[in-house]
DNA sequence: GTGAAAGCGCTAACAC
DNA sequence: GTGTTAGCGCTTTCAC
């Protein structure tokens, strides 16, 4: 519908000279529309669609040092937990009129620095998912760059956690419920902010409630890992299992189902996260639900700020608590 | 370790002072350094090291027209199918040192055409993995921009598409090998290329092989579909089951053991891509893998092939057939 | 081989 | 309210 009467690109330049005015009215019109008279304006907007127009925001970066542009860093997209956050941030972005830029760091630590480095001059701001990087690094890496950390905190920038404490707990209790009293906590990757955190969770409940905790690991978080680790959940003689996240959950299920045993029938399984391959698996998979939304929406929210040069804060938001298929009564073994 | 002298951010500028040099050459050092001499460049380079330069590119795109941005468009993160293919995308264009600008439609068509005039500005090309945008929207959104298009095909601009009839044709061979003769056909989402050329597939096998297919559909490419129906699968007595991708092909196993039945004790399902909780779920999944990588590496090049003005082509890809746990013998059942 | 200067498309003082 | 001007950081003729 809407042709441009020449072959060259739409520019304020071309709107001005169509519509008989000034490039920087132009400018204003487009971007504080306040500024400009009415009939101006709508003869401007009228023009700017007529030919196709669409700001070109690298120049527009160039010129305020803003460039609309929100940087993404995330260690594996493949891992379920990223596309559920990828898309709250894409959502709550949009809704701030940010583009995406993703950078995958291919869980490489040391690439994740020159990756930040590469990417500042494009974005206003980033937004860090990269469990691994070492604190000092990490401070290096985003020094001046308005940042916001996930699932990890620092003083350095601003920091969205997910607290699984209270409903890693709940779900121990209804364990207790169901009869365990020996229990495997199969830890997630060395030094990393959720695994420390968790493992904690369950260590406490644990020493309240009297269960024997069994455990095994650091492990990297991959199916492969929980599925290495079965035959020790089952020598171990453990009648249920808190998986670091859903992945490694998934992994021990098919660990003990190739050692024959069936899930929850013969042991119980949790896993953390809620991601995709947690619910569509059969049966579903007893575990916390990340605030997938919330999270972006407050990532982007507190990168805003930052940006806006108001300081940082953390935020942390707690998981809630996902009974499903994968728990059930403790089987009565031959060991105990 | 390399700190700046100032607090300003290093721009050829800051470099050409600090070694001596005008802001042109500092320019040719870093874009094209055959252009200068070997002393000079390698002066320059250890300054833009030392003061941690990183060229701005947006500035670099308002002069040369490139940006080195490649835009992604997907219906939706959150499918397991995208999240692989991002990977390799983002691997090939980071060996051509572009970045990746991600857009998720939300599974909204109409603003997909909204998104892609939107990012045009910013980005050299888009790879656009959208099946549901009528062809000539697709093809208003895609004019004038270099693109490619992933598992959809059209004469406007290079495709990359996985070919999987002869993979599910032999997937088919090996359900006749254990019995079956009456197999029903979950089809994907109306008039996309993949629901097509899959059904095609599987009906022409049908026919070769005298082997009966119930189809149903056609359904979302969804978990909650595939569980919806498969009721339907029961009543059809349909013994294996074709779903058009692998979360709907996780949906009827659900479905399947809503309704007290077993995978593949008491039928038989493949699905189709081998994303991650194909591999993940127990038992996993028979079904045909999609090389993602290849996919990937490919769109980037057909990408980089359509930025330089060279015309388009169209390419396809093999599935390979991955056989694995949810098929077995055809079970003998009361209403056969 | 290197420097000077213009310009990519836009915004932001600063005049009028 | 609107136009003029300068400049964001970079590349690229065109001279030298």
């Amino acid at each position: 519908m809407a042709r441009a009467s020449t072959t060259t690109k739409p520019t304020i330049y071309s709107i001005a000279q169509a519509v008989g005015v000034s490039p920087s009215t132009v400018s204003r019109a487009l971007s504080r529309p306040e500024l400009v008279k009415d009939s101006v304006r709508e003869a401007v907007l009228a023009a700017a669609h007529e030919l196709g127009y669409s700001p070109n925001r690298a120049a527009r970066g160039l010129a305020t040092g803003r460039t609309g542009v929100i940087g993404m860093l995330v260690p594996d997209v493949q891992n379920p937990f990223f596309p559920p956050l990828i898309r709250a941030v894409q959502v709550a972005a949009r809704a701030r009129d940010a583009e995406l830029l993703l950078i995958d760091s291919e869980l490489s630590a040391s690439a994740e620095q020159e990756l930040v480095s590469r990417i500042r001059p494009q974005v206003d701001g980033v937004i860090v998912a990269s469990p691994r990087l070492p604190a000092a690094r990490l401070r290096e890496a985003l020094a001046g760059v308005p940042a916001v950390l996930v699932n990890r905190s620092t003083r350095a920038a601003s920091s969205i956690v997910v607290d699984n404490t209270a409903a890693l707990q709940e779900i121990g209790d209804r364990l207790v419920e169901l009869g365990h009293q020996r229990v495997a906590l199969l830890r997630g990757p060395q030094a990393t902010w959720a695994a420390t955190h968790r493992a904690r969770a369950v260590r406490s409940w644990a020493e309240r409630t009297g269960v024997e905790i069994v455990e095994v690991g650091p492990l990297e978080a991959q199916f492969e890992d929980g599925r290495a680790v079965a035959a020790q959940v089952i020598d171990a003689d453990a009648g249920a299992v808190f998986a670091f996240d859903d992945l490694m959950a998934a992994g021990v299920i098919a660990g003990l189902s190739d050692r024959g045993e069936r899930v929850p029938q013969d042991r119980s399984v949790v896993g953390c996260d809620d991601v995709l391959l947690a619910q569509t698996m059969t049966p579903a998979l007893t575990t916390v639900s990340a605030p997938f939304g919330e999270l972006g929406t407050t990532a982007v929210e507190l990168l805003g700020e930052a940006i806006a040069g108001q300081g940082s804060r953390a935020v942390s938001i707690p998981g809630r608590v996902a009974l499903r298929g994968t728990i059930g009564p403790a089987a009565r073994r031959t060991k105990q």
